[in-house]
RNA sequence: GGCCCCAUCGUCUAACCCGGUUAGGACACAGGGUUUUCAUCCCUGCAAUAGGGGUUCAAAUCCCCUUGGGGUCACCA
């Protein structure tokens, strides 16, 4: 049997995390087994700008790497592959339903549908049809017809049946049949219903193996006995578990962004996306929250430590094992390691990921991640230059391990231009602290013969220098630090002096000592 | 409320199917070392089987009940 698993996103404009990481389980399980992966749109809302609301999620599974064998922009031999546009194949199972006695035209008003649930309710008994149209004669529903009177298509619940099913990743389940009403498969205006187009979609696409979310787990027994009923063959099901907010069990959910913020495990994630978004002049809006998948791809983050992340939440690969590369993922993927219960989503852990993959990221990948965030923040013009990328290359050789992000390259402003924000505090305490401006003015002046102006004769001209003055090194290299990039933390000093040349770095200097009369100690 | 699902450190999880471990790993957190900053790296620590009943020589593991959490009950997907 070949593998073919789908994912059927609903174009909503964003990319949920959570349905990514559902979309990753199908799409890792179908390249595990050398089988495809199918993208179906599922537009049967199709108000809304096609290319707008799929376009984000289309490029999501563009930027994670997870290619689609079928599906829009590449198409494929079962397509359509957009609900909108398999109305024939709806009309036809529909019709096929009604000749097998497996559907009936319900003509029920919609008070009366109310009427029966109030009933029911009362009654304190499930909710059950009352099938009145069932024993409509012909003459009758000619009769409504001319009245025009509209219907809607119900399938045939075959009651007092136990239906069981075994689910790859819940195991057996079991429900009554008795139970479930009559579900509308084909609306008055002759629309399909989800549960009844993704049957016949699913079947037609020759879908092996279903793997969505577990909210669809009480939609499966309809979707069960639409397939006896069309004679498909069964697929194989398999329910994931919903992520959950972090430290919650709550599903995670673009309307709870709110109350996100205020969370402490997401608050970070939060900050740190509004000060990049607010460095590249690009607005949060909730379809750009930590809630999608684009969120990610705007601050830096790598394919390789959100998928890292994805494929961890909610699956393991054995007691230990926590890195893992994409092609790790596909090879050790299995449907049956994957827990049944809620994940809760954790950004930390997320980021430690993105940690690990971003230091074995080679340096000509780092310079080609940070580019779009320089220029997207005006600290470098484009086009950009050979020399400018050769100073980018060698500023990321200087962050070594401190650069997670792309967008942590913003953080080093100081390196791209004069106008670069100071920390007054940590200014005030060591650079005009008793003794240093003067100091720092003498060192200043060895710093103009300082040959070659490299990291180790720097390091041993202030070495020198600390030695002669009986004062202790750390003294000199924090005061150097603040009056030549205004912060506290970052490269080695020397690295930034030999980054920013001789004559920044004296100039400086000299600007950062002009102050100390301005502002005297 | 009916139906269905789920339950191990703060979090993600391993061990569960097929009873026997000082209940393992990672993240986070705390402490220490390296780096005269920060980050990295190394070491140490903290910390869990929801509760109650069975079955058994032995239960996180099998069974039942309780509690808690969640999903779903549309002419949405």
């Amino acid at each position: 049997m070949t593998v073919r698993t789908r994912f059927a996103p609903s174009p909503t404009g964003y990319m949920h995390i959570g349905g990514m990481r559902t979309a990753f389980f199908a799409w890792l399980f179908a390249r595990h087994m050398g089988g495809k992966f199918i993208l179906r749109i599922d537009d049967t809302d199709e108000a809304r700008n096609m290319a707008e609301a799929l376009g984000p999620i289309l490029q999501a599974f563009r930027w994670l790497g997870l290619d689609w064998d079928e599906g829009p922009e590449v198409g494929g031999d079962y397509g359509p592959y957009y609900q909108s546009q398999r109305g024939d194949l709806y009309r036809a199972a529909a019709e096929k339903l009604i000749a097998s006695g497996h559907a009936y035209q319900d003509y029920s008003t919609p008070e009366e549908i109310k009427a029966d649930r109030e009933v029911a309710e009362k009654a304190k008994t499930p909710y059950l049809n009352v099938r009145r149209s069932l024993d409509l004669s012909d003459a009758q529903k000619a009769q409504y017809d001319a009245e025009g009177r509209s219907w809607s298509l119900r399938f045939l619940v075959p009651r007092g049946q136990t239906l069981a099913l075994d689910d790859i990743i819940r195991g057996h389940v079991e429900w009554d049949t008795s139970l479930l009403p009559d579900p509308v498969i084909v609306r008055a205006n002759g629309g399909p219903l989800y549960n009844f187009a993704t049957v016949v979609d699913d079947a037609q696409l020759k879908i092996s193996h279903v793997i969505r979310a577990e909210e669809h787990l009480s939609n499966t027994p309809i979707q069960v006995l639409l397939h006896q009923a069309l004679g498909n063959e069964m697929p194989q099901f398999a329910h994931v578990p919903y992520v959950a907010a972090p430290g919650s069990k709550e599903k995670l959910s673009k309307r709870k962004l709110g109350e996100y913020r205020k969370n402490p495990q997401f608050k970070r994630l939060f900050e740190r996306g509004d000060e990049v978004f607010l460095k590249i002049n690009l607005p949060f809006t909730p379809e750009r929250s930590p809630v999608a998948v684009e969120y990610y791809e705007k601050i830096g983050y790598l394919p390789a430590g959100v998928l890292n992340g994805l494929g961890r939440l909610g699956w393991s690969l054995d007691e230990k094992t926590e890195i893992m590369s994409l092609s790790d993922m596909v090879q050790n993927f299995t449907l049956e390691r994957v827990v049944k219960a809620p994940a809760g989503f954790d950004p930390d852990k997320l980021f430690s990921f993105q940690s690990h993959w971003m230091k074995e990221l080679p340096l000509e990948q780092k310079v080609a991640g940070c580019l779009p965030f320089l220029t997207a923040a005006k600290l470098i013009s484009e086009p950009v230059s050979a020399e400018t990328r050769e100073y980018v290359s060698r500023v990321i050789v200087g962050l070594g391990d401190r650069l997670k992000l792309f967008a942590d390259i913003l953080d080093a402003a100081f390196f791209f231009q004069e106008d670069y924000p100071v920390d007054e505090k940590m200014f005030q305490k060591r650079v005009l602290k008793e003794g240093m401006p003067a100091l720092l003015g003498e060192f200043r002046q060895r710093l103009e013969s300082v040959e070659p102006f490299t990291l180790q004769s720097l390091e041993a001209a202030l070495h020198v220098f600390a030695e002669e003055k009986g004062i202790p090194q750390g003294d000199m290299i924090h005061a150097l630090r603040l009056s030549t990039t205004g912060c506290p933390v970052g490269p080695g000093v020397y690295d930034c002096l030999v980054l920013l040349g001789r004559d920044k770095s004296l100039a400086r200097i000299s600007k950062s000592l002009s102050q100390v009369s301005e502002r005297p100690a």
